[in-house]
DNA sequence: GCCAACGTTGGC
DNA sequence: GCCAACGTTGGC
């Protein structure tokens, strides 16, 4: 089982969106980067967990978590030509864009600010400070659990 | 709205 | 395969 930080503006999907989807389950799509493409379609499994970042937002950070529920398939939209994400270059015999659903978990009570990870000196190493623009990251569990105790959570 | 970082495109 | 131009992300 692994750990990642999955990014998405509050504004275009946030936490209280997925929370409210039936089930509390929604596909994480719109993934259009090749780097993050590749760790969603290779590396990202049924069961790992994530932290959900709000990012270009007032106050940039980890707002809670999530379980993966259904590993990657071809995210849909890709072949939408209505759709902001459509890929006139994919085809269903050869998607290039991947997708996973995932199922909320928790919302933090006391949100983990980007400003407050930057201050914690068991977190310097995230890949969120290091590479900031890639939008699915790996966690490690030392990170994973400071992250936990830093937004209030018990385990 | 600005701008740094960095990914993508396309000419050669 | 290089690299300039351009586009996007995302913090501030």
């Amino acid at each position: 089982m692994n750990y990642w930080l999955f990014k998405s503006e509050p504004d275009e999907y946030s936490i209280d969106d997925l929370a409210a989807e039936p089930r509390g389950v929604g596909r994480w799509d719109g993934i259009r980067n090749y780097q993050a493409r590749n760790i969603l379609r290779d590396e990202v499994k049924k069961g790992d967990m994530l932290l959900f970042y709000h990012s270009s937002c007032k106050t940039p950070g980890v707002a809670g978590r999530a379980t993966v529920v259904k590993a990657a398939y071809p995210d849909p939209a890709q072949f939408d030509a209505n759709s902001h994400y459509y890929d006139a270059k994919a085809s269903a015999d050869n998607p290039r864009w991947f997708c996973v659903d995932v199922r909320f978990a928790d919302k933090f009570s006391q949100p983990v600010s980007l400003k407050t990870i930057r201050s914690e000196p068991g977190l310097q190493d995230m890949v969120l400070l290091k590479q900031g623009r890639l939008s699915i990251q790996p966690v490690s569990t030392g990170e994973w659990k400071l992250i936990a105790r830093l937004a209030g959570c018990k385990a």
